[in-house]
DNA sequence: AACCTTCATCGTAATATTGCAATATTATGG
DNA sequence: CCATAATATTGCAATATTACGATGAAGGTT
């Protein structure tokens, strides 16, 4: 079907899976990636940085916008992305509390 | 197309991607936090604890398995699965390293 | 042997995702 | 206003994902 039974699980686990999903794809790796290096902020070079086709990096653009993970403000004709610094950590320490747990290393029964 | 072009990304990129599909589906979220809460492992309980339908869940278990992330072995007619401490530190660590970057707070450009 | 339990796999249906060309939108400069 | 530049949106094709019933394989029980 393709459609995820979201009723079945709790608030978090849907969090976590939505983030997830948010970072899923390189091409959205890799526009974060870049978006933490120069800091600052771009337009379209990562239509050139990444090999992809100008429509392309715009949707990837607006998923991560529509998560939270990017802002862009606009700059003339253009539009400056930068990382928004308040989700980048709700996401960091979801994952840091997620993955914080103690695992036997017992191997199975 | 649906199919990602992997080709124009790095390993590292491509990695960290597949690492978050891995965990962008909340029943694999829940099967994973189950697993850490009961340590040991379990059979098909998880198809109980989870309201999804026994050949979903196999599904889902081939997938945390293809990617390393739990491990069965067989007892009897069922198989007892649990985490792979292994995996489950490389992910800890990569996720780690991936946000681990100074954001600055000042906003875009 | 016949039977049951447990899990994996196959086939199928419905929906989601990825990618791009074409087109629309928005802002700037002449 | 017109042309240009930078993004966004639309529409489409190809592939991927999610879910489940049905079936199959393997091990145990009687």
């Amino acid at each position: 079907m393709g459609v995820t039974k979201t009723g079945l699980f709790t608030k978090q686990q849907n969090d976590i899976a939505n983030m997830a999903k948010a970072l899923a794809h390189p091409a959205r790796i890799a526009i974060l990636q870049h978006l933490v290096k120069i800091n600052a902020c771009i337009g379209g070079d990562l239509v050139e940085e990444l090999g992809l086709a100008q429509a392309t990096i715009s949707q990837h653009l607006k998923e991560l916008k529509a998560v939270g993970l990017i802002q862009g403000t606009v700059e003339g004709t253009s539009i400056c992305y930068c990382i928004n610094p308040k989700t980048w950590m709700q996401y960091r320490n979801l994952f840091d509390k997620f993955f914080d747990s103690s695992i036997s290393e017992g191997g199975c029964c």
